[in-house]
RNA sequence: GCGCUUGUAGCUCAGCCGGAUAGAGCAUCGGCCUUCUAAGCCGAGGGUCGCAGGUUCGAGUCCUGCCAAGCGCGCCA
């Protein structure tokens, strides 16, 4: 209906046009609205208001001419002039029931749309380094990542979904080091763990693992190891310094073959593991794309290359640098370091050339919003490369802040005491935990308190949303129980019956749904197909306790049963676009 | 110091491309279970939309300045 007016609009100012009117020359941005206040109408658009400058005109008095250019509608019942301008529309009742008709045909595809016209879409999201087990943070990455691409492909574009495997790169050598120390102490060779070390339990898990598989082909005496090393932070030393002293003394002690497999060892472990967890989470990958296939093939160079030939490239205190300062950034970027090695922005700048390359029409990366910082860089090095920065979109999540109570939880990857994202699911559970993480704006600060999160009661509005969904299925056994009949078509037939204010203010939200949808994908925003939900929630209780479903006039009974069908069919579509269940009973 | 983001009810947060009387949950107070699940409903109180200017028919929304908070400013990843 809403597209329905807008064409009608545009039509009445193409007639307006045709008529001298209006400059013909106008460009007129049609807009229509729900209206908030039902005194209102249904739709409102400010269409007179907009346009009065151009047109010279008064705005009621161009409200006026608009109105009647309108071509003729029949479920358009009244216009209105209101306030400074608007054009209030009437729709006629009787043309909103018809969307129960089509929600219960539709079924799960209600909702669904073309408006991203097949469009393809990559979108990165978590891309944790597998250095560790995932912690909440990323669990907020991967709710929203994972919402995002669910409503785009709603929305009807075609959606990659894709982790980037840092799988190469200074902290991988730090955890194999972690691993491959561990494993000594393992042996019962006695030393002192780096202060910059990976600490937690996992990594002794997969030294354990190690020492099963292969015995002690890693095994060298601890005096060999620490020999000549630079001291650690607490000995007074650089903690930094001495971690990468005890890197270089673990490859040149176990030699290329050996390191690698104590390497490949702690990626595949974590890798594992996070595959998992996100299954479990219900988080979905085409493709898991390894930071270290980029650096062993030939791209990063291919890369660099591409830059040189277009002089972006310049060479100053030894180091290669990328002149990205010319293309917006703050300032120039390193890519290859004095000693010879790349840096990250060199595998990342491949990257993002290996995914323009690929031919996505659109490129969203889902980024901790610590990273802010890093996005010029990435789109001059996109522009760099021939390539159109406006394609990527960097949508920024926040970390969450986690409280237990009114305490603080401090959270970092390297002291092995944080809270992870299994640990989450494990107290409070996907859905609850999926729920929460979408119910906020992405790239605001969100007060994550445990103990609020982890409580089984209705303080959790996840539980509001599933019982609407439950107690509607409720109904319907209680319908068996009592054994009373069910006419689908006599209740379609029937469905002017349902004149109850509670009855049109839920038709009226159930025509919203499909605008929901795809304003959420267009926005990249599940929160606001969160927040409808909620509201949709809290039509069908209200709705519940004002009236009863199971009663007597079978014409009645049957149209009501229709209604709250369609409204629980609009529940579990929208929440699986947030991977969260709809129980039938709780 | 510079850059990005944020500032809305006691708390946590919505507020779509600038629209009509700024909303929700929690908390507080008062009601509703003999009837389809009370994980629910109905009602009440609660606001200088950080502050000050500006743009215009109209500003929580856009612009400028100030105040406050978070993050970022590596030849780290």
């Amino acid at each position: 209906m809403k597209t329905r007016l807008e064409y009608l609009l545009r039509s009445a100012v193409d007639t307006l046009k045709a008529e001298g009117e209006l400059p013909a020359d106008l460009e007129a941005a049609v807009m229509v609205e729900r209206a908030r206040d039902t005194r209102h109408g249904d739709f409102a658009s400010n269409l007179a208001m907009t346009l009065a400058k151009a047109a010279r005109a008064k705005p009621r008095q161009l409200a006026e001419k608009i109105i009647a250019a309108l071509p003729a509608e029949p479920a358009l019942v009244k216009t209105e002039i209101a306030g400074p301008g608007f054009i209030n529309f009437f729709i006629d009742p009787q043309a909103q029931f018809h969307i129960v008709q089509q929600i219960i045909d539709e079924g799960r595809e209600f909702g669904l749309s073309e408006v991203g016209a097949g469009q393809s879409v990559l979108v990165e999201y978590v891309s944790a380094n597998p250095t560790g087990p995932l912690h909440v943070g990323h669990g907020r990455g991967a709710a929203y990542g994972s919402a995002v691409a669910n409503l785009l492909t709603a929305a009807g574009f075609k959606v990659h979904r894709e982790y980037y495997v840092n799988d190469a790169g200074r902290q991988m050598d730090i955890l194999a080091a972690s691993v491959w120390l561990r494993y000594l102490e393992e042996c019962g060779e006695v030393l002192t763990f780096p202060s910059n070390g990976y600490r937690g339990e996992y990594v002794r898990d997969i030294a354990k693992d190690l020492l099963k598989q292969a015995c002690s082909d890693y095994l060298h005496p601890a005096a060999a190891v620490v020999d000549g090393l630079p001291q650690d932070e607490p000995q007074g030393g650089d903690k930094e310094s001495h971690i990468d002293a005890v890197v270089a003394r673990a490859k040149e002690l176990l030699g290329p073959e050996a390191y690698r497999r104590v390497f490949d060892a702690g990626l595949n472990s974590i890798l594992d593991d996070i595959r998992q967890d996100l299954g479990e989470f219900g988080v979905e990958y085409e493709e898991w794309f390894s930071e270290r296939s980029l650096s062993e093939s030939d791209a990063v160079e291919r890369a660099l290359d591409t830059l040189r030939a277009s002089g972006h490239l310049y060479e100053k205190d030894g180091a290669i640098w990328f002149a990205s300062s010319q293309l917006g950034d703050e300032k120039d970027r390193v890519v290859v370091r004095e000693n010879g090695q790349m840096t990250y922005f060199a595998s990342d700048i491949a990257y993002h050339m290996d995914k323009l390359e690929r031919g996505f029409d659109q490129l969203i990366n889902i980024w901790g919003a610590d990273h802010h910082g890093y996005i010029p860089r990435v789109k001059a090095a996109i522009q760099a490369l021939g390539g159109d920065p406006a394609k990527l979109d960097v949508l920024l999540v926040q970390f969450a802040v986690l409280y237990r109570g009114d305490e603080k939880v401090q959270m970092s990857t390297r002291s092995g005491e944080f809270v992870t994202l299994r640990q989450l699911r494990n107290e409070v559970g996907k859905d609850a935990a999926r729920f929460f993480y979408a119910l906020r704006k992405s790239d605001q600060h969100m007060d994550f308190d445990l103990r609020l999160a982890t409580s089984k009661t209705n303080e959790n509005p996840v539980y509001y949303v599933q019982y609407a969904h439950a107690r509607i299925c409720s109904v319907f056994r209680q319908l068996d129980e009592k054994g009373l009949p069910r006419d689908v078509v006599l209740g379609m037939n029937h469905l002017q019956r349902l004149s109850e204010a509670h009855e049109s203010t839920l038709l009226t939200s159930l025509s919203r749904y499909p605008e929901v949808v795809q304003s959420s994908a267009m926005q990249h925003s599940p929160h606001h197909l969160v927040h409808y939900l909620r509201e949709l929630a809290a039509e069908l209780h209200a709705y519940y306790n004002a009236h009863q479903f199971l009663v007597e006039n079978a014409e009645l009974r049957d149209a009501r049963l229709n209604l709250i069908a369609a409204v629980r069919q609009v529940l579990l579509n929208g929440l699986r676009l947030l991977d969260v269940s709809a129980p039938e009973s709780m």
